[in-house]
DNA sequence: CAGGATTCCTGTGGGC
DNA sequence: TGCCCACAGGAATCCT
């Protein structure tokens, strides 16, 4: 699945090929990745130009000229493939961009991504309600807290809520309070002002090591592009059910909290009551 | 309002 | 070319 680090290093990836480039022409194949709310189809991009690759949570944004933007999230198995020449589409490919130099294919198994194309990229991520990117300095210990003292929810599903912070998703919040050795399934407001600190310092460190290896590839999902396993971190939670603590050697135990996959050490996290 | 449940999709993998 | 089916998962939407 891509998080944050992933989407970042496709936008960052893809702006190294198609920044400047002119769009020639459009074709969605499959309708309804295109939000119904979209305020323009997709063959408006038709001969605007790529001036600026942005990321906003688990959102790529790419900028064009006359002000027109193109907002995807990929959702879990969105992803791009870049072509130098015309190349045969997959049955997966739902949407084909060509530039004069490149051909960009757009596949998704699952059919779970959205896209759409605004001239207002701030009120359109306002109506998604996202939270603070974690390098905002507005992300402190004392927000935080605010924002989750009297809540009754595990603390895993408070981290993959994308209005709390954003960017989050099922595999670095396993990552995350791997790290902090905070139990996945503590309320709230049981976690305290000092365990928010830990887990704003491990979120931010956790992301970046994943943006400078690359991203992690999990299954289905590659990399920026059509190229597999090439950078991999590891991980010492999410996917480790069974295999020994990284810290303890105490088997890593899986559970289920809000229908999510959730890996966590029974002996280095303590449930806290 | 908070939070739980449901829904959208289809490849994968385990069981038989 | 074996068949069946539970499972996975982000976020919108519905429900309590
Ligand atoms: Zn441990």
């Amino acid at each position: 699945m891509p998080e944050l680090p992933e989407v970042e290093t496709i936008v960052r990836t893809l702006e190294k090929s198609l920044l400047n480039e002119t769009v020639n022409h459009v074709e969605l194949m499959y309708e309804p990745l295109l939000e119904t709310d979209s305020m323009y189809p997709m063959e408006i991009l038709e001969g605007k130009k790529f001036v600026g690759f942005h990321r906003r949570g688990k959102y790529l944004c790419f900028e064009f000229s006359d002000g027109y933007y193109w907002i995807i999230h990929l959702r879990m198995e969105g992803k791009f493939h870049l072509y130098g020449t015309h190349h045969r589409l997959t049955k997966h490919t739902h949407l084909l961009m060509q530039t004069e130099h490149h051909e960009i294919h757009y596949l998704d198994t699952r059919k779970f991504s959205r896209m759409a194309v605004t001239k207002d990229p701030d009120s359109y991520f306002m109506r998604k309600k996202l939270g603070f990117e974690p390098w905002d300095t507005h992300l402190t210990s004392s927000y935080l807290y605010e924002a989750i003292h009297k809540s009754t929810r595990a603390i895993k599903l408070i981290l993959l809520d994308q209005s709390i912070i954003t960017g989050i998703g099922n595999i670095y919040a396993d990552e995350i309070l791997f790290d902090t050795q905070i139990h996945p399934l503590t309320k709230g407001n049981k976690i305290t002002k000092k365990q928010c600190e830990l887990i704003i310092n491990s979120t931010r460190n956790t992301l970046e090591n994943a943006i400078a290896a690359g991203g992690t590839t999990i299954r289905s999902y590659t990399s920026a592009l059509n190229v597999t396993g090439r950078f991999q971190i590891t991980l010492k939670a999410y996917g480790q059910e069974g295999e020994p603590c990284s810290r303890c050697e105490t088997p890593m135990v899986r559970i289920v909290v809000g229908g999510r996959s959730t890996v966590f050490c029974p002996k280095c996290q303590k449930v806290k009551r």
